[in-house]
DNA sequence: TATTGTTATACTCTATAACTATA
DNA sequence: TATAGTTATAGAGTATAACAATA
């Protein structure tokens, strides 16, 4: 289906002669969604130093507690993850103690995941960084642009 | 439509009891920024399977080709990197004969960086494949609503 | 002294493939 | 057959520290 629009479009009104001449890369929306990525993936980082933690294992520790006993698969699901990658960020959490996996009941392939009482402990001091981290980020806008940018970041995404 | 009352809460001039309170994850604007990129991060490599090029690589051949000469450093600045992240993508780039280095005539602690015959027509055909990318991704947006984003992102950035 | 490139090292995330045990 | 978890493996990006050459 990719190939048909590119063709398509250029038999379009005004074609370009190059169909790599794509304008500049400033121009491209995937390169701003990018920078402004990195850019809050680094101030988090310094905002977590003390803690340790990544942007994923943050997602991961609250959408837990949350959801005490959610499967591996459906916290992949969740967070864009395949099985492999969920299992390496359920690993390290776990080996630090944050983390427990529990047998389930009704399904015996499954594993169930709670947050040990340390890891309660860090998701709250981790709530609190998060705060700091967000008034940072929100500093930038005003309530009604935030439900702007997140009303379009999710239309991306859903 | 999501959730006004927890969000006005959570950032109301008098601040909460405990601090760690920080509303729901959906509520993150960080979390929102994530999701997006992973989900624009993951297209992306899709389109460009055949091409094998992250969006870091076609970023930096990109550069480089519009600032013939370039050095490693400015590529760093320019792209939110160190300087030994920068080596890395470079060294990857150029043991493929897509850019070579070069020496500084004003400044011997530099280099300079030059795209390769190779390396151009592969970014050639890396703005068609952006171009089909960006056609995705822009289909969710009126143009209006494409410069809307690209604003509130650029103040994040900037 | 400061900057540029470089090397070495380590960690996280990502992805694929193959294996097991269950369903 | 299909699913959930697991293991092994590999590559990309990120970051820090240290070093040499140069400014």
């Amino acid at each position: 289906m990719r190939k048909e629009v590119v063709e398509s479009a250029a038999s379009n009104v005004v074609p370009p002669v190059d169909l790599s001449d794509v304008g500049e890369i400033r121009d491209i929306l995937g390169f701003h969604i990018r920078l402004a990525y990195v850019t809050v993936y680094r101030h988090f980082m310094e905002t977590f130093s003390d803690l340790d933690l990544t942007q994923k294992q943050v997602s991961v520790l609250w959408l837990v507690s949350d959801n005490p006993g959610v499967a591996q698969t459906d916290l992949a699901q969740r967070l864009h993850m395949d099985r492999a990658t969920t299992m390496g960020i359920i690993n390290r959490l776990e080996g630090r103690g944050l983390l427990r996996r529990g047998p389930s009941p009704q399904d015996r392939r499954r594993k169930t995941l709670y947050l040990t009482p340390a890891g309660e402990e860090v998701l709250k001091r981790a709530k609190a960084a998060i705060w700091e981290h967000e008034n940072w980020l929100k500093s930038r806008f005003t309530k009604r642009e935030v439900q702007t940018l997140m009303g379009l970041l999710d239309r991306i995404h859903t």
